[in-house]
DNA sequence: ACCCACGGGACCCCCCGTTATT
DNA sequence: AATAACGGGGGGTCCCGTGGGT
């Protein structure tokens, strides 16, 4: 059994993904964590620091990725773990969502944790492909495609995606 | 002087851009309008009328962007109308942070406005690109692109996007 | 077709009937009578006005069947009144839920012309039954029998009830 | 010290008998009972669920009641607690306003408990009396009183009231 | 480590009544 | 006689965070 932390990130961000940041309060998340409030509010004293958690959990399972990616291949783990259901991919999304929503209560370190996990990744990338416009290409590409889908708009066909994918990793081989 | 409405609007969109759409508050959109809480409530009864009420004007300057996009390149258009500073890319993404935040409510009629602009650029795209792969790509890159900058997270360089822009614009000749 | 007037002080015992007084606004009233807000607010420049012209209503249709009763006799007049369909009834209903609901918001002349039709029936009840005792239980049990179906109370059947009306009918011809 | 649901309820009772239902607000209600709007909040999360503690105190006081019946007599208690000064009264008269002012907004469990003490006198007062008939108007009479008083309207004088109440007495004594 | 009861601020929206206009 | 647009107050309730207790 996970531990009474976890148990919190992990409702803060199936609540977000399932039904939206404005849905997140405090209280529903210690419900689906099986907490009270109370039991919630002693390992997170506020919601910043909840949202901070998550970074922290982005940033490791972005390690992670980062760490198969020297075996698997940059391009492919990327486009991998951009996959809206991936735990890195649903991370990242929850604490974009966070910020955005409220950048004034957000705190300096969830800000940096979130620009360097992106940081990290165009920078790999970058070192992976002797092209850099390409490498620049592919990151957003992976972007664009990943924020569309958590958006709730209209994805082109799986077999449409699939193309896509397989033209940029060959484009990325070419070079 | 424009009318209510369209005061109502700008101030909504105004407001979100620059502090998160946590921070939208009938109050304070009203405030920046220039118009009491209760007038702005005789124009849009609740909070998803404004939205919907950014939908419209959204498809009204997507149509216009559309038509311009005949004379001055469909690819051209598309990535100059997701510059951040658009009107187009403003209620884009206003609408899109709206809905995301709180897909629970958000009207039938928000949600339909919001898939057929894009849609309409998607087929656009396809349409004026023989490649239709490279039509996503551009698409995606696009979409990447806008909403990196508009998440506020960090983006590479002027320079390096205009390269992107430049090889995209460049394969989309050649094909 | 009737008069404006009349028009909206049917809309406002229709919707106070129907969704009780907490449900009664200006607006809805006015939107059933077919009038705009401020068309309504022309013939009563307020709420206290709109239950005024309510009781100068049940005040005319009081003294309608009062002046039935003559013919009719008063026992059994005053009790086809009391049927919660008569407009006498409603009328009465609709004026007392109006006060009771907020007394502090009553005109003098609404309670006064209310008190009045009261005690109206009251007397003419007593001149017609030689035992005053008799015409107080008469008086009560009339108002019982209509405050509990208009309160949605579980009334008893039909034939209990006609049984009571029996009753009291033959008792008040005895003496 | 009563408890802070109790103290609730009460500032809920004595706000509605002496100003109006319309007049009771949250604020007011948990100003009575000296607890901030939160706290009440806690207590009962939504306005029906006053109402509806309303209505198990009903049933409280109505057992308490009835039981006493057994001993004092059925009808004597019965007029007894009709006097709008009895607990019980109060109750019953807060529950049928709320009830009767908005239905709307009642919850079943309101509903089925105010009906549920309407039919326990009635059934009590008819198992006691032998005329049913009797039994019928005593009820309603015992209402009629009741309501009259609460209402506001004018009573008769308090002389002609136990007149009322003695003939009763012996009527159902005689039988 | 966790929970219950509570204070208090804010937000949404309702609703009344006014004013300018026709 | 009637309407549209608007100002402004207030009510319900949500939600955050605190503090005492276990």
């Amino acid at each position: 059994m996970p531990g009474t932390r976890d148990r919190i990130l992990d409702a803060f961000v199936d609540q977000l993904i399932e039904h939206g940041i404005a849905t997140v309060t405090i209280e529903k998340v210690a419900e689906r964590a099986g907490v009270s409030k109370g039991g919630l509010l002693y390992h997170f004293p506020a919601k910043p620091a909840l949202v901070e958690g998550l970074a922290d959990r982005l940033r490791a399972f972005t390690d992670a990725n980062l760490a198969r990616a020297d075996k698997h291949g940059v391009v492919r783990t990327f486009l991998e773990t951009s996959s809206p259901d991936s735990n890195e991919a649903r991370h990242y999304w929850a604490v974009i969502s966070a910020v955005q929503a409220d950048p004034g209560s957000t705190t300096d370190r969830t800000r940096s944790l979130l620009a360097a996990v992106f940081e990290d990744w165009s920078t790999r990338l970058r070192a992976a492909i002797s092209d850099p416009i390409l490498a620049d290409i592919i990151r957003f590409t992976g972007d664009g495609l990943y924020l569309t889908a958590v958006t709730g708009l209209p994805l082109p066909s799986n077999h449409r995606i699939q193309n896509v994918i397989r033209r940029l990793l060959a484009e990325a081989d070419k070079r």
